[in-house]
DNA sequence: TGTACATCAGTGAACGCGCGTTCACTGATGTAC
DNA sequence: TGTACATCAGTGAACGCGCGTTCACTGATGTAC
């Protein structure tokens, strides 16, 4: 549970047998900064949401003194902000990832979305704080998530720019198209995150059955696209 | 700011002109009910989440003392429970009214987004309500929002199956695009009401952006209804 | 390599605060006669 | 209508609890010689 402990008989047994056992200062501060993101995910990934979040329940989690906080985040909110930067890390490795595989346009849908799942069940916790961020009570939170979901939906946009169909779609319609994927995705998702997970793994069917639907949802829209007419 | 203040001057001056003064039990009840789902719809509705609401804080605002809560709700979560409620009735019968009014199925978008904008700006909290405890931690809240949206969805369903060209559609197509099309409207809702509001109104040019993107992601996917193929 | 001092991540105790819940109470409304 | 008792919405004080924040501290790591 603890982390850090520095019992010394430990430390003198760990020492004798494996002949380094020093820790640099850097190394532990690292560590300790780990555990307390950690904890914070873990939590939120159990249901609670980031304001239900406090500062010492998330010490605890991390195994360190409340007042070992204030050594790496100057509050909860800077702690989440951390976390906003690293989720919309992760979801950007694997856009970056989905766009440079050049997907067939035939079945980019099908594949984009078998990646987008297979991501957000490795990464769970991340997904669940920017689906759940995204509409919780702290303002500062909120803001940092949607606009990052803003510049998403705006990357998506360029990208669909692309397709031969769209060449002639004012800004506006793209971005229109665009925010109706990226709104479909994540409640999608959200939808994904909230199934009941039994050892980790939400139950098989209820997922693919979301990954039907979801991929209905997408593909309908894209299919009007040769007879939309866009105009300012 | 306080309710049910009876303080003997007050009281006897009124009496004495108005000559009936005597309040039922019944009313004073009624009264104490309402200022408390009131100050707690007030409270989320200036950007507080369900769950960070605390029942002090609430019992406050109504002008009661923190006990007397407990003659109406047995914990927040059942005053939670009670707003809910209070919201889809709100909701149900701004759709009740929509359908009945049987529009012209050519003006059908552009006059429901209508209707519900309207609805959204006259009972804004009601629908910041629904729009917060669909993701917000508490999760029974979460799950009798989230209930009673499906509901809404299949209702939709069954709307949309009386349309000429989805006769033959399949009830999972069906819901899949009542979901896809109540998933869109509650994301721009949700915009709206994240818009900042000057008195009460957000800034009208920024609500008609919203309004116009969100025609053009309700027509999209109608758009290619004809060339859908429903298969099971 | 060894010593003496500096740095600094983490400790543990203390604080004042708002919280949810309980309880015996007060005093106006309700009711039976 | 008037009186005597019952009901019950709301009171105010008290409780124990977890919270965020502060502080002087400890002891391992880092560094200069």
């Amino acid at each position: 549970m603890t982390v850090n402990r520095r019992a010394p008989a430990t430390r003198s047994r760990a020492r004798s047998r494996a002949h380094k056992r020093r820790v640099t200062q850097a190394e532990r501060r690292q560590h300790t900064r780990r555990a307390l993101l950690d904890a914070a995910l873990e939590q939120m990934d159990s249901g609670v949401s980031f304001d239900a979040l406090s500062l010492r329940s998330v010490a605890r989690t991390a195994g360190v003194v409340p007042a070992a906080f204030y050594r790496h985040f100057q509050s909860m909110d800077e702690l989440g902000l951390a976390l906003v930067d690293e989720s919309f890390h992760t979801l950007r490795s694997l856009l970056r990832e989905a766009r440079e595989s050049g997907l067939p346009p035939k079945h980019v849908i099908r594949r984009s979305v078998e990646v987008i799942v297979e991501q957000v069940l490795a990464h769970r916790q991340h997904f669940a704080l920017i689906a759940r961020a995204r509409t919780d009570g702290k303002t500062v939170l909120r803001h940092a998530v949607n606009n990052e979901i803003r510049l998403v939906t705006s990357e998506l946009a360029t990208d669909l720019a692309r397709f031969e169909a769209m060449r002639e779609w004012t800004n506006e319609d793209l971005q229109m198209l665009a925010g109706l994927l990226v709104n479909t995705m994540i409640l999608n998702v959200a939808a994904i995150l909230d199934l009941p997970t039994n050892g980790g793994q939400p139950p098989p069917e209820a997922l693919s059955e979301i990954v039907r639907v979801a991929e209905k949802q997408l593909r309908l829209p894209l299919l009007a696209v040769p007879n939309w007419r866009s105009t300012r």
